[in-house]
DNA sequence: TATGAATGAGTTTTCATTCAT
DNA sequence: TATGAATGAAAACTCATTCAT
């Protein structure tokens, strides 16, 4: 492999038709990654199926994981962003609903393209490591910043390990659903004893 | 995701010799995986690396992942066959003890060889599927039979749903502290927070 | 017998330099197959000897048998050509004529790149068979037709079965005629036999 | 490839077991050679089809080529010797009925292990060409001295030619017949149709 | 003699990346 | 900018053959 160049995208689109091409292209990777994995992925398939020409595709992402990396921080990116909009909007809410709606609106986030989500998780846990380190923490950030502010209602007293082990918990729980467990438990049933696991940690019921 | 060649290995190793070549290799295999990732970690290597010739280690593996596939097998099967014995070891004492005794062997466990536990997980997610179903099967089940046992103490009522939480919960709390959290947080504290949050879950308090 | 990948070229060079791609190739197949044989014939020598990159080969030709498929096809598709052409050529004139001019054409033709059409045969019986087959039926075609317009003059009756013993007959001894009696008939001999033994067959002298 | 050595066999087999081995060995080629061809073929293969350890193929072959040039020369050695043995038998019998007798034989002896004989032609014309050479010399020279003793009967002048033309004509109708024509005629037709292409040539009707 | 593990040169094949058009 | 042919380093994989046991 010649020299690394940087893994971020060259240059942003600024054309309208630009927009297109690159979207095409995350698109084709989306599905060839969802479809097959990571392994059978390559620039020369995803340009195919993208309906544009390599060299279109090297105009806009400088090597093959930047493809993937621009992929996961859009998705990542949109969670993100709803999760922490959504914080926002639960602060004022007594600790139990707040918790209730979150949990509910976290499962429903991540059934939203919960294949690429799980590809994400699973394919790619190499390349992928920055940006979920970056995904644990905004994630973190936010579950700290509602435990401060409640921190006299609640048991722990470290809570940033506090706010670690619950983005860790929940995270991890929903994911092994949609990977290990699918059809095992149903979603009501799954929601209720999150809650309940959040509830009784923060407040031993 | 595509089933080319199969990934099972070739044929079993009988004269002494060749379990010493097959060791190797999966020594190897372990090696590369662990200092250079998944991707870069090619049969040329693993054979160079194991003294071995590329030509032996295609008589005993027929893929690249074939030999990360029974590396994963031979890790995971070891510690599934660790907590098993422990579990054992642990039913008669009260919940709390267990409990800490448990979590205290499960960290030790992970650290026994933790950069290889760490990289089967990150870097072949897709391949370990099925080992990793597996594991978490093999580990909630051991879970299961002691809430089983101590049901009438417990809080939950679905102890499948528990056992399913629990395993998740702990396992991917370890493994994020090992990928994600390095030295952020201590040992001991890690520990006791640990047993707090599996404590507070069944009991509520 | 397998068939695993398939054996049929991969995609139609569009462009004119890629037509000369494929151009080079085959000829390089060719020439290497007359010098040296099938089993010494191999991707990168023939990619070598084009002066072609082994990457350009494989965007043509998925492996090895579709090499030298094309290679019979084209060179087989060839002669078919100038058969026909000449059977059409022929009709008019009195069978014994005809006969005597066609057998001359058929060994001009046979000569005209007479080692590799002896190497198609010697060395890749295995691979040409379906182009063989249809080289015969084709072959036999043309006889048929020539046999149905002259039926009351001629002996046999069974006029498919006339023509699959004329073209076999005649093809294989102008085929072993090169590779196993090289030099010990000449030619003008050899023409005048071969077509005393198809005027008797179908005329009893 | 390392060292080209003779391509005979390397010693006979003396003993009862070696004899049972070379046999095992034999089969074992013949049998992957008419179920799968010559590429397929490999030493390792052949050994454990024939039960025999591949150490053991190669005390009794020097490589490769020499398994399939001792099968070949099993094959039509046995051939040869019916059709000589023929041949003499018919020598005092009217042309047209040594004729009839001996095209029938032929095509009984062909039959005898078809699916080889085929395999052998079509899979190895490399390989076998001395052996092929062979097998035409020895024909030819037969059919001669049958020519020579009918000498005046007949009409061809330059018998080492006739014979040429019939050894070629009658042999290639019939493996063509096994190769690309199977099922197209009924045998009795076969044999009465090349019968009179013989006489005709011979005689003139 | 037999065994079968080991060898490693030789091939096949892929694919990220470049570059002429 | 777009195209897609071409590149070739790097893997993957095979198999005739050897050799320690």
């Amino acid at each position: 492999m010649p020299g690394k160049a940087s893994k971020l995208p060259r240059k942003a689109p600024q054309q309208r038709r630009s927009q297109q091409t690159v979207a095409a292209i995350l698109e084709a990777t989306a599905r060839i990654l969802v479809e097959q994995g990571y392994e059978p992925l390559n620039t020369n398939r995803v340009a195919e199926l993208a309906g544009v020409s390599v060299g279109s595709l090297y105009q806009y992402f400088p090597n093959k994981q930047a493809l993937v990396l621009a992929l996961a921080e859009k998705h990542f990116g949109e969670q993100i962003h709803r999760i922490a909009m959504l914080a926002k909007e639960l602060e004022k809410l007594p600790l139990r609903d707040a918790n209730k709606l979150f949990i509910r609106a976290l499962m429903e986030s991540t059934k939203i393209n919960s294949a690429l989500h799980r590809a994400l998780f699973t394919e790619v846990g190499h390349l992928g490591e920055p940006v979920l380190r970056q995904l644990q923490e905004q994630a973190e950030q936010a579950v700290l910043e509602a435990l401060r502010r409640r921190r006299h209602e609640i048991l722990p007293k470290d809570l940033e390990l506090a706010a670690f082990f619950l983005v860790s918990a929940v995270d991890s729980i929903i994911l092994r659903t949609l990977t290990l467990a699918q059809d095992r438990f149903d979603m009501a049933q799954l929601e209720t004893e999150l809650s309940a696991l959040v509830m009784r940690y923060l407040l031993g019921e």
